[in-house]
DNA sequence: TTGTATGCGTTATCAA
DNA sequence: TTGATAACGCATACAA
């Protein structure tokens, strides 16, 4: 048996296809993209034109054309640890379910980056933006609105701030934890963050813990707080900074859970029984959070549940800004609950 | 202060800029791509109305005329935890300090959904795709050399597959976990592995214990193998159905750092002491190893030099390929070694 | 129901 | 050095 061409230098095209079937390329598209608007006997003709040449539609052609790429951004401040992996799995399940892709870049926490990325995600042409909490330069918010192309933050619900947002509210979240701590009679208490500079979820939660002191009528600025990134290691040394320096913190606040499983891991270097003569809490309740010895106290935040209303809501803005439409309120507070686990008891005493 | 036009309803395009300049699209292309063949002077008055309309060019349009898109498909099989977290990283920042865009998506271990991503990855006109192990049908190779898309296999090294790969050798580095094993003296060992079916690494990391069994003039029958998901409560799971069944066992070797985290905690729940009852390994060296108590002795795979160096070679492939030059050949086996921590210690008695 | 012709935003070839 | 203009692969308005 012969073929009847050489192998194709190329990817086959639309009019590869035609040829093959003995249509034109119009007809061809048409098979693609509204099949019921081309008669039986041709479309199987066409189809198996396709099928035989294992024809794949030019993304780039089509995007040009269409306006549209079927394709979100999202810019994570890290893919080094489980922070964001959950949400962001979930987010993307919900994406393809309506035939959006998505196109993950991390940020590594600094803001220059996160906006050069933002440019190449819009060049490239992303339909839609994820992105993580609210603070960055205005002029990154005007970027985006000059170019249409609309931003939906997570992880933080703002209400009144630039861009909409679907996440949960730190502060509050930390308040409550703090509650705890404070209910078990707990007094010296110490909180290792993440850095406050370009993180409002960071300075929401110090905010949080130092509102439940004030609800319980304490002075706030009784809590020492260490600012470090948000690494394992970091946590460790955070946690040995404040033993050494305070020994008398019955309770260690943690800005997450990575940091507390840092602060876990030190504490046992150091001989410190936790929760004995220490407690420690987290915040997000990532897997880390329940594999840990002891277990960790720490915020439940329902990641999944978080990324899938955000691919709906920026789905949702997406196709307003397409059909020019006014941006519909998206805005959404997912809330969050204290877990109990072992990391936390009363203080020694 | 008045606007001269009213804002544009879209991104400007090459040709807004143009006329800002008052030159020809051609030239404002140049200034972009070569700006050394634009004098001085005309260069300037288009840089300035670049700036001036925040004119960024169209991805799709570029793609389409260049014929290669600078965007690289990674397809792994979990975003869930952090096993591809951290060598993923840093695939993504080497591709990126070259010009190129990462695009990730994941298949849940899923055969046909790797399989649809990778068609999708492919209309979307990637340049080159990473993928995770070399089990998958052959179907799909012809696929991506009919496209003529490189693919390179991470995670697995094996010279002799269809793709080159940048991995490690997981049964060899199994085997080498497993000697340190019945080094101590251990003799009733079970193993808690990923599923084989379509997962090489996991089916590699078995042969390896086996292997080790083998040298040591063992029956690498006597290695009983639950197989299950990669997930920490089914590590759990796995645990406690083999201490039920098989309770004189001394060693449990897990297939991942992962499962060995689970059988930790289910250790703990069933008041098994680790190491000084059962010993477990884990395989990966992810950072949960170091956090669980006991940590882990397990697998160190140098991930970040895996991504780095698994980008520069698929680099190699794309950029051969755009020349309609051979594949060179850019298969990297990365060295591992075993890290001894207290969750492996002699059997008892 | 199907085909023709046009345009999308770039880059590249060729003239000027 | 710069400017027309022809592709690139696809979708669609319009014609047949």
């Amino acid at each position: 048996m012969v073929k009847k061409h050489a192998p194709p230098r190329s990817a086959p095209t639309l009019s590869d296809v035609a040829q093959e079937a003995g249509v034109s390329t119009a007809t061809v598209s048409r098979c693609l993209n509204s099949p019921e608007r081309v008669v039986e006997s041709t479309r199987q003709r066409v189809m198996a034109a396709v099928e035989r040449l294992e024809y794949t539609p030019n993304f780039a052609a089509r995007a040009m054309v269409a306006k549209r790429s079927y394709t979100i951004g999202a810019i994570i401040p890290t893919m080094e640890n489980a922070i964001f992996a959950r949400g962001l799995q979930a987010f993307q399940d919900a994406l393809s379910d309506q035939g959006y892709t998505l196109l993950v870049s991390s940020s590594a926490y600094r803001p220059e980056l996160e906006a050069a990325q933002i440019r190449t995600l819009v060049a490239r042409g992303a339909d839609g933006l994820l992105l993580i909490g609210h603070d960055r330069d205005e002029g990154i918010y005007d970027y985006l609105a000059q170019h249409r192309v609309p931003a939906l933050v997570a992880w933080s619900y703002a209400p009144d701030a630039r861009s909409p947002s679907v996440g949960f509210d730190n502060r509050s979240a930390m308040a409550e934890l703090a509650q705890h701590v404070l209910d078990l009679g707990h007094r010296r208490i110490a909180m290792i963050s993440g850095f406050a500079a370009g993180n409002d979820r960071a300075r929401s939660r110090v905010l949080g813990a130092r509102d439940a002191f004030i609800a319980n009528g304490l002075d706030p600025e009784a809590l020492r707080v260490v600012e470090t990134s948000y690494d394992f290691e970091k946590g460790a040394r955070a946690f040995e900074e404040i033993v050494t320096q305070q020994p008398d913190v019955t309770a260690v606040i943690c800005g997450n859970d990575v940091l507390a499983a840092g602060a876990l891991q030190e504490a046992r270097r150091l001989g410190i029984a936790i929760p004995e003569q220490i407690s420690v809490t987290g915040f997000d309740d990532i897997e880390l959070a329940a594999v840990v010895s002891p277990a960790l106290t720490t915020v439940h935040v329902p990641h999944r549940e978080m990324g899938r209303q955000a691919a709906h809501a920026l789905i949702a803005m997406v196709a307003a800004a397409s059909q020019q439409a006014a941006l519909p309120d998206v805005s959404q507070c997912i809330s969050t609950k204290v877990v109990s686990r072992a990391s936390l008891s009363p203080p020694p005493g």
